[in-house]
DNA sequence: TCATATAATATTGTTGACAATATCGTTGAC
DNA sequence: GTCAACGATATTGTCAACAATATTATATGA
């Protein structure tokens, strides 16, 4: 149950995006990887008129970049994209830490506390699936719980951006850091701590950009194809 | 030319847009007011596949509301969902500031002074549809001047918010606020007082917002059949 | 052998007709 | 006279065939 769930009408269409967004952070996607209509059709027994309508959301969020007349694929954020994510991702964050310290209610607290411990105990098991799906989801939490819808939206499109940038450019060392973090950035909330809260959550996701190697600038393919004629590059505006 | 452009392959998609965000920033198209897509059609002469896609991402803008099965109508954002607008506007915009007060360029500074200009302007010669156009533009030039592209683009859906919001809550005494308070922001840009800055961006977010009737919640409607039978609300899932 | 032009194939983009659904007006029973 | 059920109309949602475009393979000349 993804939570990156885009509301549309269709289910389908909620399917497409959160198995596509799902293989991408689990790397069977790479970045670059084409998506082809026709094979999308057939995999998830719909139309094609249904898979466009899955790839433009894809492409608002950034996960897929659609190439006219050329088809979609998996979008390759560059080191500059990697670090506007963040960036955005910090501004509405920070605010959002800020405005649960001064909402957040006793069962609020609660609610986030027993997320964390899900999160350990998943770590715990080796579950990384779970793991970052929690990881991802605990943000969203915040969020929820701070009741601005708005900025919940805003995050969504931002974590389905900064899930690929870690999937992309993580180390194999650094697979997610520990729900440490995220004990402290409640605690700070517990304590109607905003400044702390504050600086917290900035540590936190500063942590998560330091963890990727963006410097390095890997630039993964997916298939062969791509990998020797650089399409990909090409095919860029 | 309106700031608002989507940035769509087809053009004729980018008019619709435009037109329609025209339209109710110049309060001819009402929030609630019906968007038959033939009606769209006609007007527009496209097809209807056309308009659909237009409404869409008029939708994910938060300009109109689709209703499945039922239509589109121009959004009618509630008192709760202004304040969402502007506090996440002020996440993005504080942030923006800050971060052009470290980046900017003497010839930055002489863009916005320059664009600040054709604000005074355009308020001298009483031409409220340039001054509503600058104002808007003014917030998003800082944003492209900060080099933030993924807070640009959120800041552009935000603004298009905030526009419905004014236009929908506005009072007659407060049109719009001069460009002074935009004055004062650049020159503590020119400064590089980060701190200051952020601070009168903060104290212009505000008072747009303050100067509107939020509290009154006039709750405009289209036309007569909404006001009486209320059927905005009954719609709403 | 390499580069260029051309035909063949594959993939995306568009259109118009059809199906599904909601709204509106009418009829009929109570 | 009011309400409910029904049919008529209007509007949106879906699809499958067609057109446009790009990619690949082939052929040709230097």
């Amino acid at each position: 149950m993804p939570w990156i769930s885009h509301s549309t009408t269709n289910e389908v269409i909620n399917q497409i995006c959160d198995r596509i967004w799902l293989a991408v952070v689990q790397r069977t996607l790479r970045p670059g990887a084409r998506l082809k209509e026709e094979e999308l059709t057939e995999i998830f027994g719909t139309t094609r008129a249904r898979v466009r309508q899955a790839l433009a959301i894809l492409e608002q969020d950034g996960l897929v970049t659609i190439y006219p007349n050329r088809g979609a694929c998996i979008a390759e954020p560059s080191v500059d994209d990697a670090q506007d994510a963040f960036s955005a991702r910090l501004a509405i964050e920070q605010r959002l830490v800020t405005r649960l310290c001064r909402s957040a209610k006793p069962e609020d607290i609660a609610i986030l506390r027993d997320h964390i411990a899900q999160e350990r105990a998943a770590h715990a098991r080796g579950d990384s699936e779970a793991v970052i799906r929690l990881s991802g989801e605990f943000h969203m939490l915040i969020a929820r719980l701070a009741e601005a819808e708005l900025l919940l939206k805003i995050l969504r499109t931002l974590t389905i951006r900064t899930s690929l940038i870690t999937a992309m450019y993580q180390t194999q060392a650094t697979q997610t850091c520990g729900p440490d973090e995220h004990d402290r950035i409640l605690a700070a909330i517990e304590a109607r701590d905003e400044s702390r809260a504050s600086h917290e959550m900035t540590h936190h996701l500063e942590h998560l950009e330091t963890a990727l190697r963006l410097s390095e600038a890997p630039m993964p393919v997916s298939g062969l194809r791509e990998a020797l004629h650089g399409i990909a590059q090409r095919r860029a505006p």
